[in-house]
DNA sequence: CTCGGCATCCTAT
DNA sequence: CTAACGATAGGATGCCGAG
């Protein structure tokens, strides 16, 4: 076991890259990954922020994250391409056969990244190099998009590594190489090291991985919990027994937010949208046939503050009635009147077993709950969630480049 | 002292 | 004119009160 042999695939620019080659197969003639562009939300809301963006477009000085409408004063040029799930998700799929046919120790990290478990394949594999080569240009050439695959002993170094130079690159991070490689980059570059963990680290004049690397664990622990302390030192020392894991695990929260348009002043508007955030969220839990104990609402006020109130309740349920019941109740609680610009809904500690029961007092009123919220799901899966609920369009980050 | 519940923080895609 | 800005999820952490 102390020998692992991991893979980190990674898509380069994952949803420009796919919009791109889903244009082109569809007769376009400009490839959009060659001209400034950029995969984000309706630039029409001022909500709206990049998601991924082109080569040419990061000339312009855009970054990923911003909104969309400064992005365009920036490069008024910019071709904004609204997001298409639906195409990623085929994308996604393909791009993961392929790998599978390579192993079947895969473990899908997001939409664009899987780790792979290549240990003890010498005798079909013999050069991992010539391998991982091997596969990011089957991808290219079959599927038109370009990949970057990280080769290391445990998923950490594999995952660091696919992330030095991008695009269409294999880069190997071995223990001997990790002083080398690793250890220069700038402390907020490990995974899992952060915007605040980077300036905490900082302000202790750590600067770079290699110096986090050196010092000792329980000078850490000045400053960060157990958990983190312990995860920084081992992972800047390259430092990971974290498996790759086969099977998705099961969720243990279901979240809807919205960002509004306009600030949510008053209590109609409000239950308004918690009662379309319960019906989506209510809706989940039915489709995995699981039910939640606690129910939170989350919101955010002018000020970006965010502020949660929640609430573990006697029994655990996927009803969107009593969701929103209780996010009503949770919101008059908490909400002191401040105009909001986002408010949301989640369900948590989930019960797994809570649906098979079949409710023992034969509540009718539950049962009625139960067969419009069944109605409401049917129309639903046949029609898209926006046939009973308009909310805002959400816009993912596909990559998190600074 | 430990555990459950809750709010908030942090990190990731 | 400070502050740009989304959605979703998992884990850590700190606090408080109950047993």
């Amino acid at each position: 076991m102390n020998d692992r042999l991991i893979f980190h695939v990674d898509v380069n620019s994952a949803f420009l890259s796919w919009e791109a080659v889903d244009r082109l197969c569809n007769g376009e003639t400009l490839d959009l990954r060659t001209v400034p562009s950029c995969v984000g939300g309706d630039p029409d809301r001022r909500t709206s922020i990049v998601s991924t963006k082109s080569i040419p477009a990061k000339k312009y000085g855009i970054v990923t994250g911003e909104p969309v409408a400064n992005a365009l004063r920036k490069c008024p040029d910019l071709i904004v391409v609204k997001p298409n799930f639906q195409l990623y998700k085929k994308m996604s799929h393909e791009f993961k056969s392929i790998l599978n046919e390579y192993t079947p120790l895969m473990q899908s990290f997001s939409i664009d990244e899987v780790f792979m478990d290549m240990s003890g394949m010498e005798l079909l594999y013999p050069d991992p190099i010539k391998l991982a080569h091997e596969m990011k240009d089957r991808i290219r050439d079959e599927l038109g998009f370009t990949v970057n695959v990280g080769i290391g002993r445990n998923k950490l170094c594999a995952k660091m590594a696919s992330d030095f130079e991008k695009p269409d690159k294999v880069h190997t991070l071995f223990p001997d190489e990790i002083a080398d490689k690793m250890w220069p980059l700038p402390v907020g570059e490990l995974f899992g090291c952060g915007e605040s963990t980077a300036k905490k680290l900082i302000e202790m004049h750590i600067k770079t991985i290699g110096e986090l690397a050196g010092t000792s664990e329980s000078l850490l622990l000045n400053v960060f919990g157990e958990k983190s302390a312990h995860y920084l030192h081992n992972a800047a020392n390259g430092i990971d027994d974290s498996p790759v894991i086969n099977e998705e695990r099961e969720a243990k929260s279901y979240s809807v937010e919205n960002t509004t348009e306009d600030d949510v002043t008053d209590f109609e508007t409000a239950s308004h949208i918690l009662l379309a955030e319960a019906d989506i969220v209510g809706g989940r839990l039915r489709a995995d046939e699981v039910k939640a104990f606690t129910i939170t609402v989350i919101f955010r006020t002018g000020d970006m503050k965010r502020h949660s109130h929640g609430r573990k309740m006697e029994n655990s349920t996927d009803i969107t009635s009593e969701i929103y019941d209780t996010a009503v109740m949770l919101m008059k609680e908490s909400w002191k009147g401040e105009p909001l610009r986002l408010i949301g809904l989640s369900a948590s500690d989930i019960d797994k077993d809570g649906f098979q029961q079949m409710s023992l007092f034969g509540e009718e009123e539950k049962e009625k709950q139960k067969n419009l919220d069944k109605a409401l799901d049917k129309i639903r899966s046949k029609y898209g969630n926006d046939s009973v609920i308009r909310a805002g369009i959400g816009v993912f980050r596909s990559d998190r480049r600074k």
